[in-house]
DNA sequence: ATTTTATGTCAGCCTTGTTGACATTCCAAG
DNA sequence: CTTGGAATGTCAACAAGGCTGACATAAAAT
């Protein structure tokens, strides 16, 4: 019972209350950093983390519509179309009636909203890139497989989507 | 040039645009989860996330001063005062005026503060233990690295001193 | 003793979550 | 065809929890 490097062993080890706790404050402390960056980009236009996301996935899916949006952020649409309204009136997002289902808005990143995604990307891949250089491939790995399986299976399913998506 | 093993090719394999988007969007989604069952407790009692970081770190730290709590959860004064104020309402943490300087007020975790954060900490540590234990002790050793990466050099030293404070 | 600094509290604003009420469009049953 | 329900999105009002500014009190410095 005394072997730390069994695997006995080092199971016991990486579950204790204390790892435990040791992972959700270093979780905790990493996505405050991970979100500081835009965060401050964004502070000063009346603009928060609610636009970098509706921009980053709107980005990544062009002509998505807000329903589908609304089920990969996971608020309510009441609250998506706030941001999405000034958005729009402020010309970085476009919202085109369906043409097949006119019940349904299309939404598209105008040129100033690509621009401003492309920026806000670009310093939140300057953080991560940086951190995932210093830890090394081997450690990226291992946060992608822990950071997937803390995920609900509905969420996880719709994160592989987003992937395949784009693969 | 073609060594997918190498150093050269894994470095550049894990650091294209689509790496880092995968990054940040494992980051979104697993940071939803974690936060989830916490939520979800408190959300009924008219209690938010904001309450579950003050009883987490008060309980790790009795005695902590309002000032230290705040360079630990990196928020305002005003901000973390409203928080405190209805904790100590409801007779979940209790102030005291410090003896050596009155200007400061030592915290802690009255019994019932206790019960509740251990019921928070219950529901999340579930979920990571799972994650955990689903993901192997070598991906857990890899997302605490990365996650330390991330974190600005002061968040991390925040985080290392908690740690060793436990140690 | 008076000024300056540190700590904490109160008041008010902004973003972003929530529920409720509603308009529009589609579709299916009568 | 029409009518009633379901789906989609919008508007209004409210709550949580960030923020800045103004202030009271205690300690420290001059």
């Amino acid at each position: 019972m005394s072997d730390r490097q069994g695997t006995q062993g080092e199971t016991l080890l990486y579950l204790t209350d204390e790892q435990l706790r040791q992972g959700a404050e270093a979780m905790f402390f990493a996505y405050r950093a991970f979100t500081a960056d835009p965060d401050r980009i964004l502070g000063g236009q009346g603009y928060g983390r609610a636009h970098h996301r509706a921009l980053h996935f709107i980005h990544g899916a062009p002509g998505t519509t807000v329903n589908n949006l609304l089920s990969i952020l996971g608020v309510t649409k009441q609250s998506l179309n706030r941001v999405l309204r000034s958005l729009v009136e402020d010309g970085l997002v476009e919202s085109r009636v369906g043409r097949i289902d006119k019940r349904e808005r299309h939404l598209f990143l105008t040129e100033a909203g690509e621009a401003l995604e492309r920026e806000l990307t670009a310093a939140q891949h300057a953080r991560l890139r940086a951190a995932f250089r210093q830890a090394g491939p081997e450690a990226v790995a291992g946060f992608r497989k822990v950071l997937e399986s803390m995920m609900d299976p509905d969420l996880r399913r719709q994160y592989q989507k987003l992937k395949e998506g784009r693969g």
